[in-house]
DNA sequence: AACTATTCATAATA
DNA sequence: TTATTATGAATAGTT
């Protein structure tokens, strides 16, 4: 009555099926282990048995690791490429957050300096105002903000739509400064504000060749 | 000479390895296959052989994935764990970068609208400027804001730092407006400035109440 | 690839 | 349970 003659079928008796799978497990083992050792191959042998918990693994966690990540590379490559496409998704709309960010932070900073100029336009001397002045005027003004925009909007809706058809000022974009050179040789208002009083302070050289037509202020600013 | 002799290493006769591999690889293969029938267990085996490219599986690829995930599942917890907090961790940058962006956005409208102000301060009425005059206009601005910066820290570092010890304006936070209310109570230069005059235009009365710097021509918007 | 003498694995038993 | 052992399976060396 020794030696084999079960059916290949699931063993019915519990504590013998369980018998059976620690010896049969422990010879797959080996014979795996063997096979590797003889021929210098890479496997692994994974079993998840109502047994443990944890899944028995053969030669290591970290040798199935490898055998994973190598089978991952090649059977779950599309996976891989997306998750891949995915992780550089994430990181690419980061940068692209980060540098609108940078782009707004800087397009603030000059609104702050258009601030301070015009204030100094009014006649008001930088010198007298302090850096919570500023802060407090700008603060101030958003409070006028719905009012004023809803004037500037009625103002544009009934004068400046039968200039180029643009009934909104939201769609400025303060970054498309393609035509800038041709758009700005009409207006005089420029010098008329008193951009010449603004950059002569930087003392050095500054010519008057800011006629009207020439806006640009590349002549000399430092 | 038949049965078995060999070492537990691995088998110098190259020809003679590949036969060994062959052979040991189908009897592994049948013992995992029997173990699993027997005992009703989920298991696999996964062989990377130089002599398959592909890695030679059991019981399928479909099985072997799913004990793969069952593995990863346990066995790298932490590294799962660790993947979705740096996903977390990506998506709450971009979260953070989105709300910052959509702040400046906001802030960089109320500074439109603040040169909106400035320029109806100056005399300029708002029907003169379409809306690609503005974008020009702060197009041009930008092109002073080097000069006009270092102007502008040149009379806070020379003057104002007497006032309140700050020296950089850079430092001014636009959206802390707890002490608003209780800052302008003291400044009279508000309605100095003629912000009366802004919002008149939505009730059509202007005063002239601009002080004597004013260059502009106030002769009242619309 | 097929064979076979051996060794090995293991089912049944103690 | 663990240990034993009869038996068949696996396979190294050979053809």
């Amino acid at each position: 009555m020794k030696g084999r003659k079960v059916k290949l079928d699931l063993i019915s008796d519990e504590s013998s099926r369980k018998i059976t799978f620690q010896k049969r497990k422990k010879g797959l083992m080996k014979k795996a282990s063997e096979l590797a050792t003889l021929c210098g191959i890479n496997l692994c042998v994974m079993i998840y048995s109502p047994y443990n918990t944890q899944p028995e693994i053969w030669p290591s966690p970290l040798g199935v690791q490898s055998v994973i990540n190598d089978f991952s590379a090649m059977s779950k490559r599309d996976q891989n490429k997306k998750m891949l496409n995915q992780g550089t998704y994430l990181r690419q709309s980061i940068k692209k957050a980060n540098d609108q960010l940078n782009k707004l932070r800087k397009d603030n900073r000059d609104k702050e300096i258009t601030q301070f100029m015009s204030e100094s336009l009014n006649g008001k001397p930088l010198t007298n105002l302090t850096a919570k002045d500023l802060k407090d005027l700008d603060c101030k003004i958003k409070y006028f903000s719905n009012d004023i925009d809803k004037m500037i909007d009625k103002h544009i809706t009934t004068d400046q739509k039968f200039e180029n058809g643009q009934t909104k000022t939201s769609g400025i974009d303060l970054n498309d400064g393609d035509n800038l050179q041709n758009s700005l040789k009409n207006h005089s208002w420029l010098m008329e504000l008193g951009f010449e009083r603004m950059i002569m302070p930087m003392g050095d050289k500054h010519n008057k060749d800011i006629d009207n037509n020439n806006n640009n202020n590349d002549n000399g600013a430092t």
